[in-house]
Formats: C-alpha cells, sequence, structure tokens
DNA sequence: CCCGGAACCTGAAGGC
DNA sequence: TGCCTTCAGGTTCCGG
C-alpha cells in the first residue's frame, strides 16, 4: 500500500524521466479514474503542457504543467502504482490511464482495485488543503504533535492515520512508529504523556525516513516506476507479522482491528 | 467538533 | 476441483 515512503520513492524516481517532459497524449481505458473533470476537459488541459515540477504532499503526487499553471495530481490509494515504459510497451495488466510524453515514455497508471484517482485542478490545495502536517519537515516538533493529540480521545492508531491530523502516515507505518515507540495502539491520544509524545515523534520519523531509504514496502501491490519492489517490509517489526517473535521480547506479535484496520503490536513491549 | 462505521473496489485466500 | 465467503485498507460520506 502506497502511504509517503512509497509515494516519496515514486516521485524521486519518476522525476528524471518527466522534468521538463511534454504531454503528448492522455488515455483512460477506465474512465472512472477521473470521474472529477470530464475526459475532454483533461485532454485539452494536459496534452501539451510541459511538466515542470513534481512533488508529493501526503499521499499525493503532485505535477504542476507549464503553460496553463495547472496540477495535475495523482493518488494511487491501495493498490495504484505508476509504470514508466518505452512507447513500444505492451499496456500491463490493471492499466487505468496512460499518458505519453514526447521524451518516448508512457506512464501506465495500473490499479487493480480502482481507488485510484487523477485530478486535474488549478490550485492544488483544492486537493491538499485539509490536509495536516509533512512529518518529516523541520517544522513538525514534538511540540506540534503534543498539540495535535491533545483533547483528542480516539486510539492513537487511528489519530495518526488520519490525514487531516499528520499527511502520509498510513496503516504499515502507524503500527512500526507505535513500536518503535512502545506505545499501545489503543491508548487515547489525550493520554500520551510529554516522554511518549517525544518517543513517537522520533518514531514516526524514524521509520518513514527508513521506509524511504529502502525505496518504500511491497507488502502488496507497491511497484516502483521501473516495476521492482521495495525492500522497507523487510524491515518491519511487527506490521503484517503476526504470529512472528517480537524483535525486542520474543513474544508473538498479536493483531486486533482498530477502527476496522487489521494493527499489529506485541502487547509486551507496547503499553 | 469528535468519533465510529459503512461504502467504494476486486484479487487472494480460506472453507466446505 | 470449484464455488462461495471473507478479508485487505485510503479516503469519503453519513449518522450519533
Amino acid at each position: 500500500m502506497p502511504e509517503l515512503p512509497e509515494v516519496e520513492t515514486i516521485k524521486n524516481e519518476i522525476t528524471p524521466h518527466l522534468l521538463g517532459q511534454r504531454i503528448t497524449d492522455v488515455n483512460l481505458l477506465w474512465e472512472g479514474i477521473a470521474r472529477h473533470i470530464s475526459l475532454e476537459e483533461l485532454c485539452s488541459n494536459a496534452i501539451g503542457k510541459v511538466i515542470n515540477s513534481i512533488s508529493r504532499r501526503g499521499k499525493y503526487l503532485i505535477l504542476k504543467l507549464d503553460n496553463n499553471g495547472k496540477f495535475l495530481i495523482f493518488h494511487l490509494k491501495m493498490s495504484g502504482s505508476l509504470l514508466l515504459r518505452p512507447a513500444s510497451a505492451e499496456i500491463p495488466k490493471y492499466t487505468r490511464a496512460i499518458i505519453q510524453l514526447d521524451n518516448g515514455t508512457k506512464i501506465f497508471f495500473r490499479d487493480p482495485r480502482k481507488f485510484g484517482r487523477i485530478w486535474l485542478v488549478d490550485k492544488s490545495e483544492e486537493i491538499t488543503g485539509e490536509l495536516g502536517p509533512e512529518p518529516l519537515e523541520n517544522s513538525f516538533t514534538p511540540e506540534c504533535l503534543a498539540q495535535i493529540l491533545a483533547k483528542r480521545h480516539g486510539p492513537i492508531k487511528a489519530l495518526l492515520t488520519d490525514q487531516t491530523l499528520i499527511a502520509g502516515i498510513g496503516n504499515m507505518y502507524a503500527d512500526e512508529a507505535l513500536f518503535a515507540a512502545g506505545i499501545h495502539p489503543l491508548r487515547a491520544g489525550s493520554s500520551l504523556t510529554e516522554n511518549e509524545i517525544k518517543r513517537l515523534h522520533r518514531a514516526i520519523q524514524q521509520v518513514l525516513e527508513a521506509g524511504i531509504y529502502h525505496k518504500g514496502a511491497s507488502i502488496v501491490n507497491y511497484y516502483r516506476p521501473d516495476g521492482s519492489e521495495g525492500t522497507a517490509h523487510n524491515e518491519f517489526k511487527v506490521a503484517h507479522q503476526r504470529g512472528k517473535p517480537c524483535p525486542v521480547c520474543g513474544g508473538p506479535v498479536e493483531r486486533i482491528l482498530v477502527r476496522g484496520r487489521g494493527t499489529y503490536f506485541c502487547p509486551k513491549c507496547q503499553k
């Protein structure tokens, strides 16, 4: 599942192939992927335009188009991936959209489950405006995290994955961060001590940076733009490790549901 | 405002 | 072998 480290990896790896390139064609194999705009409007606003910057905000990928200053925005949701292939390549299975560039590269937006979306907007904030702070930016401090958690009584696991509170953390990295900080996923956000918040803040940054360093986690349906897999999941200590020994105490990793989401943790190490 | 649960989707996995 | 049910989770929407 693409979360912040996966989308950051995709951004880093597509940038050299996309930056400064002109879009020569847009093809939708499933029109629902761009349901917020008509096909005609999407094509007329994208074809002929040059991609002059590529950025990430939370789990969104943002391409800024030259000439009209509009933004082409992707969200891969749970099962999406972007593959870059030569124009002559066969269309990969589950391709929902194809964007052709004038350097001969095709961007294949694959998405078996059809959750992914494409938007074209005048201002990127129309899509990303409600997102919380970027957890890897300097402005995201322990005090910032403390303010976010104060007065919130929901389980800390659910708060960490709420994109309006902090942008980019999903199910896998929330579990890893809580394990690294030694905090039980069902603790109320407001119950965390100052010390626990400091540990959690540090853990969030560490697990996300490790994820980026290992080019993302390929648990299911995540591929880098060249089709290869990331290796971050090999470093996971609890996420998707049900029944395996906790690397600290050796006890079995357990799985519970928190807000309907599978949550992996060590009941001995996380209080 | 805050919280929790259903819905959107379809491939994979498990039960019988 | 094969049909059926259940599960997976990022985000949005809706109800309490």
